[in-house]
DNA sequence: CAGATAAATTCACATATATGTACATTTTCC
DNA sequence: GGAAAATGTACATATATGTGAATTTATCTG
């Protein structure tokens, strides 16, 4: 069950985070074709708790400094080593494409840091993103790096769905996918969730956090490239890691 | 009235704040006296909108990333100018009490940039502290950029109440210390909102942004010298705001 | 400066929503 | 290695909550 006034506060933050500007309560519930009534009590919500203000009589509200504090805060705790988003960068700035830092997320895996490629055309995604953990191969960069046990806990979870033509639907499907993965080196996907979409994906332990690396864009476009596009993972990651913190 | 889950999705965000590490689904609920059967909804929309994950498997939630990058794209627009928390930090560093930038919110004044007094006894407030805005020496200092219309209309909207001693209990009252304040060159406040409590603040008004500087302390330490901190602000915004950008 | 128009706020009620209970799964401890 | 404890998940139901309509307040326009 989703929790509405919980997204609704994410909306609204989302909504101040494109807009970049105040809002008065009117533009806010016009926009979201909220009432009136409720916009006003979230709005009241935002502000009792010191989270939104008015920055210049009657031009609106704004959110306060205090989520910038509240979010230093939190990423402060074991934020990535700086060379992991020099290494999206590079592989973006080399490939042209997407790239990305993953996480897990029970059954999806989550976009924790992304650099975008600059094409008109090109993958999409950002931080927070979401996606299924076994049928994508960000995804299963991550699964390599779990142990049987805990891979077979999250397969119990996940709800098989022909998301593509390739899309691995059953549990053999996927460990069979993960062995091709490992024989060939780095794991990959052509659709198997998003329609177009292609990407090469490798592990990327860091600590005893288990994360990936992923480079992402249009089938027609990386396709091809993927066995190379991989080595070039490999290759940056061998360059940018520190030896000495090495997993 | 106040939108409890909205109000929830704060309280988490400021619980993780605080512990700085992942947390469990019961040690949520546990935490804050709330049900499992909520707390799961909570975090499953949490988590569903890409703004939780777990870092680790069986060690529980924490937020993404993408809050810093949401709260990064909010805070871009118009930040304070750096100047501005050089001030709040050197008055915190000369007068050993807390200082402050503070910004209107209807009725309230919002703490928006905070250098907290590093005294065993001291003012705490951090950003988004909120305080009635006419029985604050902050919240005065806001009032005296309004024009006579625009205070009235705040006015209107105020319930007056007797926190201390000195609150102002009526729009004269009000008006009276304002015009006090300009008299004197400064606003001060002695416990007229929270015990024991004095500070001084002048107004602060950046491009066509209505905002306040404050610094304030407990009563026995600050009280005295309440006339020379507020010579002191006065100085140091002096001191350090561009000539060229003066309103 | 009225009169009109739009925005913000309040309130009572129907309905969407939080939660108690029950079940499944995982982990801990002996 | 097996039982007990803790944790996570699903669902029906009573109730807390969102909302439409009415009221008040602010802003625009001729």
């Amino acid at each position: 069950m989703i929790v509405r006034q919980a997204a609704n506060v994410l909306e609204i933050m989302e909504f101040f985070a494109q807009t970049r500007k105040p809002a008065t309560l009117a533009e806010i519930a016009d926009h979201f074709g909220w009432p009136r009534s409720s916009t006003f009590n979230l709005l009241a919500t935002l502000s009792e708790k010191g989270y939104l203000y008015e920055p210049r009589p009657r031009a609106g509200f704004y959110p306060t400094p205090r989520w910038l504090a509240m979010a230093r805060m939190i990423s402060e705790v074991e934020p990535l080593p700086p060379w992991t988003h020099t290494l999206i960068a590079d592989l973006s700035a080399e490939t042209g494409e997407t790239a990305s830092i993953v996480a897990p997320a029970g059954v999806m895996a989550v976009f924790i840091d992304v650099v975008e490629s600059q094409a008109a055309i090109r993958y999409f995604a950002t931080i927070g993103h979401r996606v299924p953990i076994h049928a994508t191969a960000s995804g299963r960069a991550l699964l390599l790096q779990y142990s049987q046990e805990e891979r077979d806990s999250v397969y119990r979870k996940i709800e098989f769905k022909q998301y593509g033509p390739s899309t691995p639907i059953s549990i053999e499907a996927v460990e069979i996918e993960l062995r091709n993965s490992i024989a060939r080196g780095y794991c990959q996907s052509f659709a198997d969730y998003s329609r177009d979409l292609a990407g090469a994906a490798i592990p990327l332990p860091i600590g005893d956090r288990r994360l990936s690396v992923v480079v992402a864009g249009p089938e027609f476009r990386i396709g091809p490239k993927v066995p190379e596009v991989a080595a070039l993972i490999a290759r940056t990651v061998d360059r940018l890691r520190p030896k000495t913190t090495a997993a």
